[in-house]
DNA sequence: AATAACGCCTAGTACTATGGTAGGTATTTT
DNA sequence: AAAATACCTACCATAGTACTAGGCGTTATT
């Protein structure tokens, strides 16, 4: 139940982009060496974000992609269904189940699995990209809690 | 981000068996066939259940496997730590991270997993499995929103 | 006009996890 | 002795993950 690195890599990607908002466009070679990540890599994950029409796009010599709103704007949680394909953490929770068995109703953990999917998304559409820029989720307390 | 057919299949068995509590012992071949489950498919998860004394097991003709406590005794997360290995959605957001990044105090998106893992955690272990024989789990009001 | 830096696209590849199947051994009741 | 069980190890096919590689089109700079 792991968050792959499309997701993640893309959401540092938003982050990278929402920190230079302003500054004009920001190369990919850019965004890969100050995050480490391969730029070959990153060339595969950037236009799940650009086809969205959540990135601006400028082609040839000094060239490269910038948010194409604020950063106050965009939800993590958009950025993750773009990349992670859903939030739901079981398949039958998806909106779109094609493959759902048929005994739902019947199902003693349906309602679990959906319940939790839920409370995944609702957390996750409440933080944006300016939250996660300003530093802004506070890990109170609970920190140390087993996982 | 999807949780496999080990940690749901595991759930599903210790539903069924908290079910037939007080009824002695359940063999495998019963519960795979009422949940429709390859019976040696399932030969390999219950192992992981047992061997953490989940379950009672007794061998040889009429044998089986019954819950060794009550159903309230048993978080659903426990469940799920035992088969899914963490119940953290990231990596870096793992108790015992071997293969953690050393940027964890710069990076803008650590405290967004870290809290998100929290999260999932501190639901998952607020339910129990009497709490799904029993249908207890509400999905109010947001069902329909977006995953 | 040439060039270098860029985005963009398609393929390929090594590895791992997933979701099983198969076959056999040990144990216990009938 | 027989049948039904748990238990154990190995194998396997497929898909997904996380990349790498190569080449084409675009554009500012020279």
């Amino acid at each position: 139940m792991k968050i792959s690195t499309r997701g993640r890599y893309a959401l540092r990607m938003m982050v990278e982009l929402a920190r230079n908002q302003g500054d004009g466009y920001l190369s990919l070679t850019e965004i890969a060496e100050n995050q480490g990540i391969s730029k070959k890599y990153l060339e595969q994950i950037i236009p799940l974000l650009s086809h969205a029409s959540y990135l601006k796009t400028t082609r040839g010599l000094k060239g490269g992609y910038r948010l194409s709103r604020a950063p106050s704007e965009y939800k993590v949680g958009d950025v993750l269904r773009l990349t992670e394909g859903s939030l739901a953490l079981v398949v039958c929770a998806c909106p779109d189940r094609s493959d759902v068995c048929d005994k739902c109703g019947d199902c003693p953990t349906y309602p679990l699995w959906k319940k939790l999917s839920r409370i995944v998304a609702d957390y996750l559409d409440g933080v944006t990209l300016e939250d996660l820029v300003e530093n802004r989720i506070e890990l109170d307390s609970l920190d140390d809690a087993a996982l």
